[in-house]
DNA sequence: TTTT
DNA sequence: TTTT
């Protein structure tokens, strides 16, 4: 089938990222994306919207965001939107939306350090160009 | 402020879509977009995972999905993530996220006929290179 | 550093793939690809262009298209743009650009069978959301 | 047709950029743009890479280019990827891709104010979620 | 609620 | 809840 959902942010997180573990011992990380727009208003004005996003990692990114990633810190998710069913306290239906991030780099970090790719196990290959004899 | 929030979509339309107005005229349309995804359990069976995206066109861009999308016809649709507070008849704080789609192509229409790009008032460059003097 | 350097494609294959080996054994696999646009003229008549993409993949992503993919085969792919510096026979330098695929989805295949979603060395997360005991 | 063709670039411009004008007055601005990765190479040394893009733009976008532009500044850019055939002095065929881009946003710019998103006469919803009578 |  |  012909299918795509892909999700690519830039912004800011509000609190530091939370990692937990499944039962099998698989890290699982969540946090909150800041992205600001800024728009004008009918009367002209500059304004700002903020939109907050409900990131989700996993496995070796996930203990990778724990580790490096902090309030404050910009950084880069890239992933697919999905959204998980839920029941309140009565009972009934509810939906959160989450990005599940396959990719993420940090554009700045605790220690404002430089910035680091990290993909999902994903690779770089292995010998560039200079490599290739033909 | 560096920030992106980028939502790049293809999929199959639910339903047909519904155009509304907003008091001063401008066109709205919404409509759910399925996408689907396979992938081995556990078990190592193939299973399909589908995921539907609420959509939310404006202006031109709402006219034309109004006019020319139909349910089961195939669309992509590029724009932005956005969440919606809004309170339930209890009065508690319920969240919807929407994409607002900026951009839309449709791969598969009513007519099954041609595919056709459109664009919130976005413009082609008025000239291609052949055109250009140096 | 704050960079990205993303490009996102689907199209067709123009001819078989080639798959050569590195003198490691790293399969490397090229092909090209269209995309095709459609456009009005400044008479109003509908045109269509084709652009060519010179894909290039790497290790086990190579090895896979190499043995799914065919020409016409229908094909996502997601990559990074890179221009290649060389000298032709009179000793000039010519540049060669060429997207280096990270991630591909087959959209049709050799035997127009079912799609396939494939990454370079990436897993899906090994729990979903139902596995999640918070 | 199914066909996508979208690139997205964040870097920063390694010289000012150049307006020229078509015949008919259409603002036409190039400059080169370059994206960095780091990767470490065989020997486990971290190396950065860069790659310098071609940048076209159209019309409006075209000029506020020229005008808010300048060497060094950080942007995002979206559009898509093209391949123009020319001859050289020799009357030989070569290849030249650029990006043309449909959509802007300055990250930084020459007075280091603040970001700033454009997009070729692509305009916001004029009115906002509050506006929906609905 | 789509589709293969 | 971020940031400029």
């Amino acid at each position: 089938m012909s299918s795509l959902n892909k999700v690519i942010l830039i912004g800011r997180l509000g609190k530091d990222p939370e990692v937990r573990f499944t039962a099998s011992g698989t890290a699982v990380c969540n946090f909150s994306l800041a992205t600001s727009e800024t728009f004008k208003d009918k009367s002209g004005e500059k304004q700002e919207k903020t939109e907050w996003h409900n990131i989700q990692l996993w496995s070796k990114l996930a203990e990778i965001a724990g580790e490096y990633l902090a309030k404050g810190a910009l950084v880069y998710i890239e992933g697919r939107i999905q959204t998980r069913k839920w029941q309140d306290n009565s009972g009934a239906d509810r939906y959160t939306t989450e990005i599940v991030g396959m990719q993420m780099q940090m554009l700045s970090s605790k220690n404002e350090g430089r910035s680091e790719s990290v993909a999902g196990d994903q690779e770089e290959p292995p010998f560039r160009d200079d490599d290739i004899p033909f």
